[in-house]
DNA sequence: TTGACATGCAACCAAAAGGTTGCATGATGG
DNA sequence: CCATCATGCAACCTTTTGGTTGCATGTCAA
């Protein structure tokens, strides 16, 4: 759980996981091609994501392709960000159930 | 953006959240108690939750009231779980499809 | 007023993160 | 075979992060 917010928190990572995203199974080397940095500094950040369990690697031959597997961020979902989801909904009712009681005795003023 | 994915990355900045959750409104000393580190370090922790506009502060006396927002979160799932999420339920579906057709023609070996 | 309390600010420190260079290994294809 | 290509590994460096201590400021209540 740690470890998958901890990967998402760097842009390059994201980026990384958008671009499998848009294409899955790519090279480390194809996945250089947009990055302004050195092969072996995306290597380091897709240790980290494939440790999270972000990336799923399957060797081919000399090449190595990256899949994306979206289920951690499911997990963060479901076992995270969905209960600040339903707080933010809960507000969001709050507040319509607030202005509805304020429409029934729109006299009312809350200045 | 960035700023939120880096402070969910914390275990502690997670936990002062989660408090927040359960009782809002809490100053910084009530917020130390249940943690093992210095209320300087906890003062960090809730500048960065502010900067990223997951906290939000009010003064009352000499007391700092500190209050959760969840939109931040609610963002960033709208604008990048919610993709990947969909992703995986397409994954999903994709199975479900897949174990249909090997239903209706189960003789059909995909191996 | 004054002591206790809640917070703010700054210097400092160790560890982790993000990046680099250099070299090693293993597969591929002519 | 052997040059080339894709990757792996390790040492090293700088910046950021997470934490500390020490002291300052402002507010409440007796």
């Amino acid at each position: 759980m740690d470890e998958v917010f901890k990967a998402l928190a760097d842009a390059t990572r994201r980026q990384l996981l958008d671009r499998l995203y848009c294409e899955n199974g790519q090279t480390l080397h194809a996945l250089c091609e947009h990055l302004d940095m050195t092969r072996q500094a995306v290597a380091k950040h897709l240790a980290v994501l494939e440790a999270a369990n972000l990336v799923v690697v399957v060797r081919s031959g000399r090449e190595k392709l990256h899949y994306l597997n979206p289920v951690p961020i499911h997990e963060i979902y479901e076992r995270w960000i969905g209960k600040y989801q339903q707080h933010h909904l809960a507000a969001l009712s709050a507040l319509k159930t607030s202005l509805e009681e304020n429409r029934d005795h729109d006299d009312d003023d809350d200045g």
